[in-house]
RNA sequence: GGCGCGUUGGUCAAGGGGUUAAGACGCCUCCCUUUCACGGAGGAGUCACGGGUUCGAUUCCCGUACGUGCUACCA
């Protein structure tokens, strides 16, 4: 149906990638997968004053981790570089001063101060608008303005200017969104935005408008934050490329913050204690991490998976989707229109959900390094894949693992002796002291071997097997928790679950 | 303030002129397990409001309210 199909993202390497930021890279991947097209990053570093070393760099492992690889970026390669913006500049220009031969652009020498002026006079004067825009545009310092021989001169001088799109008064923009329809702005309302700042870097509005034709792109998605500022972009394709090459928009709803209304920012990720951003980043000035995801202990499948089904489902019943069944899946018309709080214990359940169905082997990797971070090094692997298995259905994130596997590991710091005492009686100590004993010699270490050897004693001695499968685990684990009791003592071993019977005989009083 | 966009349970949401208004998360109860989870069975809880149009509106239209976004030489 789409043939050459080109989605960009457009990342500011200014530090982090929100959750917003992910879902919106993950919607141009999959429709640009979904049509075999190209999934083109582009990085937006116009911006100097908030350019952040190293952030470029985060981008792309966030983006590999989420396994959502582009096609072409500054990475990548690809035919249509380059790919960040700071190295197009003389492309920009020269569309800039297009614009300007065209009738459609002019110079502009304002001061910021003068700007400020004409704000604060807006204000006063009690209008509904405070922008630059064609009902003050002639009483301010530009090339429409002044004479042409004054802007010459200005020009010449080396005067400071930006370029700024002539929009005119009393006309109707109209473009038709993937998701929203048709959506018409009246352009009294738009402004003369600047096209190309004062350093020579281009804004936005210029650059995406541009990079888009150079690079034939298609389709394109982005935030809700964007639908005010198309009409300046649907005006600057038609004055420079005709709008038949524009591509189809898509604006996304916002991922909004869970309690109360707004934009899902960091703040809110450290104020309610979950993390906002897909990995950890750590900024380079203020040396302030922000926690991600991936650190917390999610799996990039449930990553991906819960990002995706905010603000979009199939229409069924299903729930988990894993990257290729999105690609096959997604639809522009099941997309929604109203915004989505973010509610962290669903993000939670999705990673349990890809815990319990992927195989162990998948994030072993992990799950080992976690281990080490906490001291249990030396790990054999074949061991700890089997206690994977064994717990995987108990962790939520991969950080559970150790909180609830580290007793095959080592035995444990502390009892719940309140447990036990409640219990605790001379015919147990005695049990648990032959049953040691007997465990030496038994035939065979398998699960039901050892149940049934405990189950005799017990049944001889004629105690109720409950009280002391309870203490058993204790002594082995130190709490009630965890999976089978005679399954942990099959797994940690004869020796040991001897061991810790009897160190938990001479604690026990 | 102006302009844009939106509004189905607490949250994510299906649906769409006549339905007992799906499902999921969370919450509650029970079963399983003499642990904790997992799993299973149930339960409570919803179409923002007001006008139209219509035999009939949650669904279509118009208002209102509310929310949110933009209103920078940020993206």
């Amino acid at each position: 149906m789409f043939k050459n199909v080109r989605v960009r993202f457009a990342p500011s390497p200014t530090g982090g990638l929100h959750l917003g930021g992910v879902r919106t890279v993950l919607f141009n991947y999959l429709f640009a997968k979904k049509y075999d097209g190209q999934f083109i990053v582009r990085i937006e570093d116009t911006d100097q004053k908030r350019y952040v070393e190293g952030a470029e760099k985060y981008i792309f492992d966030c983006l590999d981790w989420c396994g959502l690889t582009p096609d072409e970026s500054v990475l990548h390669g690809g035919a249509y570089g380059p790919y960040r913006q700071s190295e197009r500049k003389d492309i920009y220009r020269q569309y800039a001063e297009e614009l300007i031969e065209k009738g459609h652009a002019y110079y502009a020498f304002d001061t910021p101060a003068e700007l400020e002026a004409m704000r604060d006079k807006l204000k006063l004067q009690g209008s509904d608008s405070l922008q630059y825009d064609h009902r003050v545009r002639m009483s301010m310092k530009n090339s429409l303005s002044l004479l042409p021989v004054e802007s010459e001169t200005l020009l010449n001088a080396g005067t400071p200017y930006v370029i700024r799109i002539k929009i005119n008064p009393n006309e109707f923009v109209s473009f038709t969104d993937m998701i929203r329809g048709d959506i018409e702005f009246d352009t009294n309302n738009v402004d003369d935005k600047v096209l190309l700042k004062a350093d020579g870097m281009p804004t936005y509005h210029l650059a995406v408008v541009i990079d888009d034709y150079l690079m034939k792109i298609s389709h394109a998605f982005r935030g809700e934050e964007w639908l005010p500022s198309a009409p300046v972009h649907i005006l600057l394709w038609h004055y420079l490329f005709g709008v038949d090459e524009m591509p189809k928009w898509s604006h996304l709803p916002l991922i909004l913050k869970p309690d109360g209304n707004g934009k899902l920012s960091k703040r809110d990720g450290d104020r309610l204690g979950f993390p906002v951003y897909a990995m950890d980043w750590a900024d380079p000035v203020t040396k302030d991490i922000t926690s991600g995801f991936k650190e917390l202990g999610f799996l990039p499948e449930a990553f991906i998976n819960l990002l995706a089904v905010l603000g979009w489902n199939d229409g069924t019943e299903q729930k988990i989707f894993m990257l290729d069944d999105l690609v096959d899946k997604f639809t522009i018309e099941k997309v929604h229109k109203g915004g989505a709080k973010f509610d962290f214990e669903k993000a939670k359940w999705f990673n349990h959900e890809w815990i319990k169905r992927l195989d162990v082997a998948n994030y072993e990797v992990r799950v080992k390094n976690i281990f080490e971070a906490k001291g249990i090094k030396n790990i054999e692997p074949g061991y700890l894949l089997k206690v994977m298995k064994l717990i995987k259905d108990r962790c939520i994130l991969l950080t559970d693992f150790y909180t609830q596997g580290s007793f095959f590991f080592e035995p444990p710091l502390s009892y719940d002796e309140a447990s036990v005492n409640a219990k605790w009686d001379a015919a147990k100590r005695e049990f648990f002291s032959e049953t040691a004993i007997l465990f030496e010699t038994l035939d065979g270490w398998e699960e039901p071997i050892i149940e049934a050897a405990f189950k005799k004693i017990a049944a001889d001695k004629n105690i109720k097997i409950g009280e002391l499968q309870m203490i058993f685990r204790i002594m082995l684990v130190g709490s009630k928790t965890g999976p089978a009791v005679f399954l942990i003592a099959e797994t940690i071993g004869r020796e040991e679950t001897i061991l810790r019977i009897t160190n938990a005989l001479k604690k026990f009083s």
